[in-house]
DNA sequence: AGTAGACGAGCGAGCGCTCGCTCGCATTTA
DNA sequence: TAAATGCGAGCGAGCGCTCGCTCGTCTACT
């Protein structure tokens, strides 16, 4: 929530719109040059705002980076958590979620690859913060799981079912992460086939 | 290789010696605050050199960085080159290697955060040395897949062969970037055998 | 209706400070 | 004694952040 950061401005709409044009310009100048090789002149110049203005709406320079790393989280959240509703067996759903998060990276895979990359320059709080939203994503792939595991059509154990959620987030954001590798053999889509193939049946 | 990186000191050996004792400095402050966290003075005080020394071994800050995650990169290569040697069937190679490299990551793992966390800041040069020591790690396990493909104990394409074993260095690396997730209900040792478990069979 | 006062948002020059890096001299080595 | 190495005070650029001020708008009182 955007709340946890402090503003000196009274009027809460005014701080939902300003800051939005905040993380815009934040995200713009974060993606290309990174956090700490943007200044915040930069950022109140991109944003149309001046020096004195931007302090007006946030404290610090990280809390700016914390905006950004909430919304870029909670945008592919939703994204995720629209595309999963359905009445379909449980283990379509999960491919179907799988091939929904996997196409959502390669859609966003500058903001995926800003967000992690710099999650570790957040104050020990707001990294506490992002994880629980990181683990909250998980679990949705993990109730697939439990759900799957139940009707039968996936056979491990309940325990494993968490260490798979994981296997698939990371798969997903692999993809943006290992690209220089990836995209010379492979297609989102064709990355897709062969993930979803590995994942249910192994090697063997 | 250190030799990329230029200084203005002749003499080789003191090359290798200085920048030993500016690696092991830089590592342990970057691996407590970071890079861009961490300033020059710090590292010069922390390896006992003066900062004119320092300047005389490397040319800029970012040498320092390149210097401490080529370090990091060759001495995991090395650990887990010298433990894949062995005459045992592929498939038992595959899984021994697993878990040498696991282990490996779970040793190293605040310098295996620092090097997948801080690539970024490196030069575009720098950071193209390092991924493609990167994907020589990678084809350690790509080229024992293919031992396996050949005397059938693994039934894939080749083509597979090669995001497998891109799933394998994740899967390790997983173990210390979501170790806030994983620790909770896994040891390492769990933890390997669970990851092999999937990796062979899948879920179904 | 007209004036006065209060208020909150906007502003940007500039503060204090740290940073990466240099350079000329001192010391050691061969 | 000449070359190689060690040194650290000092430079200037640039940083995050502040603070005293302006200005338009809303409210209250006459």
């Amino acid at each position: 929530m955007q709340n946890e950061v402090q503003s000196k401005i009274k009027n809460k709409k005014l701080i939902d719109t300003r800051r939005t044009e905040l993380i815009n310009a934040a995200v713009k100048l974060f993606v290309i040059k990174g956090f700490h090789e943007t200044s915040v002149r930069e950022i109140a110049k991109e944003s149309g705002m001046s020096m004195g203005a931007l302090y007006d709406y946030i404290r610090t320079k990280n809390d700016i980076l914390f905006l950004v790393c909430d919304h870029i989280h909670s945008s592919i959240s939703t994204k995720l958590k629209e595309s999963v509703a359905s009445n379909k067996p449980p283990i379509e759903i999960l491919k179907n979620a799988i091939k929904d998060y996997f196409k959502i990276i390669d859609k966003n895979q500058n903001n995926m690859l800003l967000l992690y990359q710099e999650t570790k320059s957040l104050s020990k709080s707001a990294r506490k913060y992002i994880f629980k939203a990181e683990s909250d994503l998980t679990s949705i792939f993990k109730d697939i799981l439990i759900q799957c595991i139940k009707d039968k059509s996936v056979s491990i154990s309940k325990k494993k079912a968490d260490i798979v959620s994981h296997n698939i987030m990371v798969a997903g954001q692999m993809w943006a992460f290992r690209r220089w590798a990836l995209s010379e053999n492979y297609t989102i889509n064709s990355y897709i086939n062969s993930q979803t193939e590995l994942l249910l049946n192994g090697v063997k």
